[in-house]
DNA sequence: ATGTTCGATGAAAACTTGTTCACTGTCAAG
DNA sequence: CTTGACAGTGAACAAGTTTTCATCGAACAT
């Protein structure tokens, strides 16, 4: 690729910026009047040393009509980013953080550790209506693989009462499982969304510590 | 929002197509073609028509030169990320407690406990130092559905500087958009992950608002 | 010295494009 | 039946825009 002058980047970068802010390409007489030159053909010729260089491809005859071939290497602007944070529209929620706090009482979990973080999520409405607590749990396993909740993951528990089908975090054998709940009838099972288990876990006595309501993945 | 007629409806995708496929827009006469209308004047009746109803934006005199007003719903051009305030589906941030790992399969005892260090946790141990202001976002639309986030999913955006292959919410044309950063050499590009969008969006300069880390699904 | 390239001027030509005007046909509401 | 809105034809105009032509000066290598 053959080098650019300092004009030639120049024009470039203000032809893309213009793009980018009004989402149409300025004409020979925008740049000019860019530029200060006193004549249309000074663009002009940029513009086809420009395509020459293959960084740029016109439309013969047409206006405002150009293409982007997009750069490689080897090119010496700088594209500018700036940190803007949220802005008016879009944001929605603040201070998501860690308390570092404990958990306390329900759930209970021998496996945790003293020393816990907390943070803030998105809960439904219905569940901001209750005061009861929900709670965030990490996955380990994989055993709902099927139902796309896979190893790392996080589940947003949130207290209720399960109907058939939901996904639910059941004490088994004093181990928080996370498991599809399945009714038939009168009798209760938890299903493992993966097929190299076993269908069914028969339960007869079910400790329910909430239902699954969100998964949350790391990107 | 007035309806749209169906050739309203028609002219204006095929407008935006044309930009899509060509990073240009395409003439009245273009249109014309496309439409085998005998008159420039019909085209230039339904761009008036189209501008009227709020879609579309023509600068006049300029050739080849037009805004598209994002429209609210429908319009697949675009992942478009809005806070929709508080209503009944508004999702609020509660305390929710971070209480330890699940396992979603069988019990596993050959994972020690303990074991939840800071890569574990949903937020990254650099924003929890400095008390970031990560926020959340309910994503529109499905221009990263190749990277499994789809309309309805919330992203956790954290503040910091973007890497190549990150995920950022950035502003284009005032709005929050949801899309790959790529940098090619000092150049640095925007990519929508979605086979039917053009590939590379450039764009000289930039504002992020932040990088997406996580991304939250109902189950 | 001489030729060549580059960046630029100034004007004009040639083409593209948006816009306007006058007129026609259709169709539904009043 | 009339009216008005909508969609379209056909032609022409005016402005926007690219492109060409002739010319100039400075930098630079031959």
């Amino acid at each position: 690729m053959e080098e650019l002058t300092k004009k030639q980047r120049a024009i470039l970068d203000y032809m893309k910026a213009h793009v980018s802010e009004h989402s149409y390409w300025p004409s020979i007489r925008d740049i000019q009047a860019k530029f200060r030159f006193a004549s249309t053909n000074a663009v002009f010729g940029h513009l086809q040393a420009l395509e020459r260089k293959g960084v740029l491809q016109r439309i013969p005859g047409a206006a405002r009509a150009y293409k982007i071939v997009p750069e490689v290497l080897g090119d010496t602007s700088e594209t500018v980013i700036r940190y803007e944070g949220p802005g008016d529209d879009a944001i929605a929620f603040e201070n998501v953080k860690f308390a570092g706090s404990i958990a306390a009482g329900f759930p209970d979990y021998t496996e945790s550790s003293g020393v816990l973080d907390s943070m803030q999520v998105p809960l439904s409405p219905s569940s901001r209506r209750r005061a009861p607590e929900a709670f965030a749990l990490r996955v380990r396993g994989d055993s709902m693989i099927d139902a796309d909740i896979n190893d790392g993951d996080t589940v947003i528990v949130e207290p209720g009462t399960p109907k058939h089908g939901d996904i639910v975090a059941a004490l088994i054998d004093g181990e928080t499982t996370l498991k599809r709940l399945i009714k038939q009838g009168s009798k209760v099972y938890l299903k493992a969304e993966n097929q190299n288990y076993p269908d069914l876990i028969p339960t007869s006595s079910l400790t329910i510590q909430g239902i699954a309501k969100s998964v949350m993945k790391r990107i």
